[in-house]
DNA sequence: GAAATATTTCGATGATCATCGAAATAATTC
DNA sequence: GAATTATTTCGATGATCATCGAAATATTTC
């Protein structure tokens, strides 16, 4: 990850709204949550909603796809988990007691999401 | 770490001079650097610096002590290691195989630390 | 294909941000 | 205590940000 990555994926995160939702969608897990839903869990209007969500997945913070007229959106682990590396990066400087972050989704129980998101 | 800290210190951190003196900080070690000769590494008029290290020092992540008329700027590596507490917090789930991050200072090795830097 | 639903685009507004020159403050040295 | 060095405060400027109403677009349903 390159400095401008970092910083794009930083201020990405550094608003209340838009670090609510993005922790909503890393509980969701990777199958995601439909707009609307975030809507109305934030309490924010659609449209301002999707300001905040063009800013994560430009950061590639989140992915989008469409399902039916709704868009889904899912937090991108990778990006975190890269972001998190370049934090630490440095950090320690071979001191092994500085352990690098990372975060993986928990196994993807695919069908029992499937089947209430379709 | 509250919400509202978090999105302090992201803030903070989401500028690419802040994240260049934030880093540089990192590798100096806990006895941190005089501001000139961060101004001086970075390339910034010493009024703007100033400007990014209030902001640092707002969010928590750097400390500041004079030694003579130098102001010496350090990192805080606690304020680190919580915000990178709370960007992994639900992260995982209940999933072993997502590991907490953690950034600790070398041992302050200060002499050998000092001599490279000054 | 018209009505209903979910989301996005457009346009406007007030707020905060990054930058820097110039003057002010703090500490040292002679 | 005057000159020097290191940093901060002040004031101004252009840029980007967050918000939301209203209209537009995409999809489904009837």
């Amino acid at each position: 990850m390159r400095k401008a990555d970092a910083v794009a994926a930083l201020a990405a995160l550094a608003q209340d709204h838009r670090l609510e939702t993005y922790r909503l969608l890393v509980q969701a897990g990777p199958e995601g949550l439909p707009a609307g839903e975030v809507a109305a869990t934030i309490g924010l209007p659609p449209n301002t909603l999707t300001f905040h969500f063009d800013r994560l997945r430009e950061a590639g913070l989140v992915s989008v796809r469409r399902d039916g007229r709704s868009m889904i959106y899912a937090a991108r682990y990778d990006t975190m988990n890269a972001l998190l590396g370049y934090l630490t990066e440095n950090c320690c400087r071979g001191d092994a007691s500085c352990a690098p972050a990372a975060c993986v989704p928990a196994k993807t129980t695919r069908r029992k999401i499937r089947e209430t998101a379709s």
